[in-house]
RNA sequence: GGAGAGAUGGCAGAGUGGUCUAUUGCGGCGGUCUUGAAAACCGUUGACCUUCACGGGUCCGGGGGUUCGAAUCCCUCUCUCUCCGCCA
């Protein structure tokens, strides 16, 4: 959420910001101003009020002391009045408060300034590509054929055991898995993180933390018996273990690498888009997250940027990567570049991974801040990216991998495998 | 699942109704001494809201209550630990 201190000094810098993402937020910031003004006043009344109470319950504590008991019954009464005023108040400050904060959080984070004023996915700026495109020649089969030739994954089995969108991985396809999760993960190590492997259910504290809950309920799987959530991506175990945080200055940045199934209702997806491995409810990923300085956190996108580029190049596909418009970026975030790899047989680009730099917006709402030397506290910036998810990986590997003889397994990844080619 | 104990500042750990403005130690920071460091000694030490400022207020796991006054008493929830049981 974004902070209201930055509505009160400067409500027409966040106004205009916004309407790069397409959003009109004269009308909220409006309310939510003239609520924080009512909030302060009745702040201000109240601990006056709560100091006089203060005043007069010591006065009568030394009046006991002293013996005098009987000139201390009217001041009695006296702040016994005042605390029913202060209870009213209180009330009235929780309700101002929280109507304030419902509606703040309806606020979208900021875009950086270099972000591509748009309304869709086809205004977003492509700013790398590369690798060749393989053709693969007529008889190129979509991976959904693929895997069934080679039988190395199984979604017929899924829909018996558990439904659609759950396949089985097996024999060399549940190697290629295990293969791309080592590689990603040692990529990562070798990259200055430190590797965690979380839980994958999470309580409802850390599914509002990450912003999961409470719009996005209808995403995540949950356990309702013990109130629980399955994490729709390791980003929310993992960045909520720096909730309620203050670092000292010197103990950032923080670079944290995991593996996690992810669970995703994606209710309401349907078509092409879902085919195969396209869209699955349960998959899995490889996570990078940094906690960085303020004015660290651009120089960290990059960096990390650069790490997932150098991760699909050592996989040897074709990608491109594009900075996303206003109009396509989601509500966290300041700016995301997404990766895209050439899917040869489907003729399309496949979205592998989102990098984003959320600036101060989740680090506000969890409280996560560092101290500097001086002793000031600051709100981090947090920043996060898949590297990478798998099933849209395997989907393009299975695709432009492809010749007569099977499917060859890119030389980065044999030291994984065990083996170079599944047929 | 059964029984018991507990939750206090970065950490450890006192405090059972009124100078708690939370003792003390460790750690951190600053200083004295030293060529430098260690040791010793001295000082300092959290978060949040509000105020131009002085200041005021809130916070002892969460919520509620009793009282003029609550870390302290009562209710409730959550979590943790120990022992037993079960178990990869």
């Amino acid at each position: 959420m974004l902070q209201v201190n930055l509505l009160r000094e400067n409500p027409q810098l966040v106004i205009d910001r916004l309407k790069v993402k397409n959003f009109r937020a004269e009308e909220l910031v409006e309310k939510i101003l003239s609520l924080d003004e009512v909030r302060r006043s009745t702040q201000t009344k109240m601990d006056e009020t709560l100091a006089e109470a203060n005043r007069i319950a010591k006065s009568v504590g030394q009046m006991y002391k002293e013996g005098k008991a009987s000139e201390a019954e009217h001041l009695k009464e006296q702040s016994a009045m005042l605390k029913t005023k202060t209870r009213d108040m209180n009330e009235d400050l929780d309700r101002i408060t929280r109507e304030m904060n419902d509606l703040v959080v309806q606020l979208p984070n900021l875009p950086h300034v270099s972000v591509p004023v748009g309304r869709s996915a086809e205004d977003n700026e492509i700013v790398f590509s590369h690798g060749q495109i393989p053709d693969v020649g007529e008889q190129a089969l979509p991976h959904w054929d693929l895997i069934k030739k080679y039988n190395i994954i199984d979604f017929d089995l899924g829909n018996k055991v558990t439904g659609a969108g759950f396949p089985f991985y097996r024999g060399k396809g549940a190697r290629l898995q295990r293969a791309l999760i080592n590689f990603f993960l040692n990529e990562g190590i070798s990259a200055g993180y430190l590797e965690y492997q979380p839980p994958l259910l999470v309580n409802e504290a850390s599914a509002y933390g990450t912003g999961q809950l409470p719009d996005k309920e209808g995403q995540m799987y949950g356990v309702p018996v013990d109130g629980f959530y399955l994490i729709p991506t390791a980003e929310v175990p993992i960045t909520n273990i720096y909730r309620d945080v203050i670092f000292r200055e010197e103990d950032l940045p923080v670079k944290n690498v995991a593996y996690s199934n992810c669970f995703r209702r994606e209710a309401g997806s349907w078509g092409a888009d879902v085919r195969g491995l396209n869209r699955l409810h349960q998959f899995d990923k490889v996570e990078i997250v940094q906690i960085r300085k303020q004015e660290e956190s651009y120089q960290a996108l990059e960096e990390m940027r650069d790490h997932v580029s150098s991760l699909i190049q050592k996989l040897e596909l074709p990608f491109r990567i594009v900075k996303l418009c206003g109009g396509d970026m989601s509500f966290t975030s300041a700016l995301t570049y997404d990766f895209e790899v050439f899917s040869a047989a489907q003729k399309r680009w496949l979205e592998v991974s989102s990098v984003s730099n959320f600036e101060s917006f989740q680090a506000n709402r969890m409280k996560l801040r560092y101290k500097t030397k001086e002793g000031k506290n600051f709100l981090a910036h947090t920043l996060n990216g898949s590297a990478l998810a798998l099933p849209r990986i395997v989907a393009a590997l299975l695709e432009n991998n492809q010749t007569g003889k099977g499917i060859t397994i890119p030389k980065a990844l044999v030291g994984y495998t065990g083996f170079e080619i599944i047929d």
